[in-house]
RNA sequence: GCGCCCGUAGCUCAGUUGGAUAGAGCAACGGAUUUCUAAUCCGUCGGUCGGAGGUUCGAAUCCUCCCGGGCGUACCA
């Protein structure tokens, strides 16, 4: 049990006696901001005193009174207008850490068990994965795996984008324009460079005809500007219009380069002329994949496999493995039924030609089936979620992407639970914005975009260089792995200290970076320790069983050791709030802790022995404590580096 | 138009859901190594938490308005 839970417990008959919502008093109880003010705050007495209507602190003394504390804690202090500082026994620490060092969860108690879907990744098969496809991939692999060691069932799921548009033109791209040479030695490129090429004719035919709309647009705005007599006094209405212009400029701006990209190539100028109806085209091949054409069932059939290897590739360079990956394309079968079951029960009806679910209280609808017949993703996604009810018997269900799709999602959960899915819990574990230099958004469909598999490698390569520089006495071959821990896990750690739904800066260089709050610092505090450990020869199981127990005889000693002791809390945060950034600030600041502590006392040359026992103790379980986090982020902990 | 989100140190970001003197990393500057790994540590500098009101014992956090920015908004996913 972590030391919080204990405090707290303490507490809680105190608390009841004055409050009847115990639990938001509680929650008052934390640990103090700042050592000054002791190890643990309550901060309940000012509330509760304004509900009592008696001065805060004889509230605090009250509470201070009544609280049984004495075997762990010295009688509680109370500063400032009401706050009950708690400052913790030594001894009583060293008990508790000394239990902690038996015990394989290093204190963490599994929670009831649920049965979870987490949905993450989820690239599309037609292009390659960038920068952005990372996020979803890291974030959701970390709560994957910490799902999974708090004690809940686990099936993590791939749900990959390989049945919709974009597949069509891939097809149409295969069956016109491609190079079966490139095709034959990279089929994957070939596939992407297709989809890219069909999609890039497309937007250019697309910005032809919008061209004059935009330029009537505009003439309207400016007229508009120009009618205004008052300018003082519509201020606002001019900026707003000014605003309006200056956006539909910038559309404008990327018709026009779109445009120009292709007129400044005879060739494709001459494929665009040849095509004026490709997306039409490319719309038509899609229809008739899903309406089961053989030749395109065939394509597909053969493109998938060399698709997915290449992803597989990714994946292994991450370290990451789903239990499930059930693309759209799986979900083909169920999706007219699900149509079917929504229009019998009233909950969809034909609008515009298209089958749409109208939510009250949300102006756009949830189109379930387009006029043209084929269905959407929010067709597939409903389909999903039966299907994992009815198969799995899921009571979670968490999807981990962009925040931009929130919409989508809200009308997805609020129809399903229409459906009949009102038991399952649903959560959108949106992500901010990958942000390039300018602050702009990641282009996706620009093709100057940082492929992903190649930022990997260039991770690993540069921490090569930097394991070779630092560590020249070890052998190659843990070199590499190393670097590779090194790399891999810096790029991870740069995603995931970020608080998942604020929008993320992509910098290449603080991304590779090696100092300061990175992977690199913990995965180094955690090869110190266990250096120290082989160097001394520590048999680890032994000394554990030993019968050792932890003395605190230094403040930094007393400081690292606290933080071990609130791993629990630490894990139970990411669960609670879904935010493994959570987990790797703790990472951070217990390597910091420890680092200090490394600086501070002597471990092998340490002649008293019980003391020299007691800090090999700490350097175990901190070791531990850091390697098991960090796996839990995905992250490697080399033994050494 | 409607809806959602954001604005914190020069830069990148935290901020325990309303708590005490707002914190890290980077950058800059100064120091530390005959001692278990210097991929380190210690220190200094750096703030009108976008602005103005309000709510209350107490606001970066909640409410209103304003300024600035992003995203979404009927058949892409």
């Amino acid at each position: 049990m972590s030391i919080l839970t204990e405090i707290r417990n303490r507490f809680r008959p105190v608390l009841a006696d004055l409050t009847a919502d115990v639990d938001s008093a509680l929650g008052m109880v934390l640990r103090a901001q700042d050592g000054k003010f002791g190890d643990f705050q309550a901060n309940c007495a000012m509330p509760l005193a304004k509900a009592h209507g008696k001065p805060p602190r004889e509230i605090a003394q009250q509470i201070v009174d009544r609280v049984s504390v004495e075997d762990l804690a010295d009688k509680p202090d109370i500063a400032g207008p009401g706050f009950i500082n708690v400052r913790l026994k030594d001894s009583w620490i060293e008990e508790a850490a000394t239990q902690l060092v038996a015990d394989e969860r290093l204190g963490h108690q599994r929670l009831a068990a649920k049965k979870y879907v987490i949905d993450y990744s989820s690239p599309n098969v037609a292009k390659p994965m960038h920068v952005g496809h990372l996020r979803s991939s890291v974030i959701g692999n970390a709560l994957d795996r910490v799902l999974r060691f708090v004690g809940h069932e686990v099936i993590s799921d791939n749900h990959i984008g390989d049945w919709g548009t974009q597949f069509g033109m891939i097809i149409f791209g295969f069956k016109n324009f491609v190079d079966e040479a490139a095709y034959k030695r990279q089929p994957v490129s070939e596939l992407a460079r297709l989809y890219r090429l069909v999609n890039q004719l497309c937007d250019y035919h697309d910005a032809k005809v919008e061209r004059p709309n935009l330029l009537g647009k505009l003439a309207d705005l400016q007229t508009e500007i120009s009618a205004i007599n008052n300018p003082l006094q519509q201020a606002r209405l001019i900026r707003k219009l000014k605003a309006s212009i200056s956006e539909q400029e910038a559309l404008l701006d990327d018709y026009a380069a779109k445009i120009a990209t292709i007129a400044s190539s005879p060739e494709l100028s001459k494929l665009a002329d040849s095509y004026p109806d490709i997306a039409v085209q490319a719309r038509h091949e899609t229809a008739k994949l899903h309406g089961g054409d053989a030749e395109n069932q065939r394509l597909w059939n053969e493109f998938m496999p060399e698709c997915l290897q290449a992803l597989q590739g990714v994946y292994d360079k991450l370290g990451i493995k789903f239990d499930k990956a059930l693309g759209e394309s799986y979900y083909n079968p169920f999706l007219a039924d699900v149509v079917t079951k929504l229009q019998a029960a009233g909950l969809a009806t034909e609008s515009d030609g298209a089958v749409c679910v109208f939510l009250p209280g949300n102006e756009a609808p949830f189109i379930v089936r387009k006029k043209d017949g084929a269905f959407t993703y929010a067709t597939t996604d409903l389909a999903t979620v039966q299907y994992r009810v009815e198969q799995f018997g899921t009571q979670v269900m968490l999807y981990v992407v962009d925040t931009r799709q929130s919409e989508h999602f809200k009308l997805l959960f609020e129809t399903a639970k229409r459906m009949g899915f009102g038991d399952v819990e649903f959560h959108h574990v949106n992500f901010g914005t990958v942000l390039g230099n300018d602050g702009r958004p990641f282009k996706t469909r620009a093709g100057d975009t940082v492929g992903l598999e190649s930022l990997l490698d260039e991770a690993v390569a540069r921490a090569l260089q930097i394991v070779s520089e630092n560590a020249p006495d070890l052998d190659d071959a843990t070199k590499k792995s190393v670097a590779e821990a090194v790399g891999i896990g810096g790029i991870k750690y740069a995603d995931l200290h970020h608080n998942r739904e604020s929008d993320y800066k992509f910098d290449w260089d603080k991304m590779l970076s090696m100092s300061g709050d990175t992977a690199t610092y913990i995965q180094y505090a955690n090869a110190r320790m266990n250096g120290i450990l082989r160097k001394g020869n520590v048999d680890r199981a032994a000394l554990r069983s030993s019968g050792a127990r932890v003395r605190l005889t230094h403040a930094s000693e007393r400081s690292l050791v606290l933080q071990l002791l609130s791993f629990e809390d630490a894990v139970n945060a990411v669960v609670a709030e879904l935010k493994p950034n959570l987990l790797a600030q703790y990472l951070f600041e217990t390597a910091n802790r420890f680092t200090t502590f490394y600086n501070d006392c002597q471990v092998l040359n340490e002649t008293d022995a019980a003391i020299r026992q007691s800090r090999l103790l700490l350097c175990d379980l901190t070791a531990r404590t850091l390697t098991l986090g960090l796996e839990l982020l995905g992250i490697a902990a080399p033994a050494q580096m």
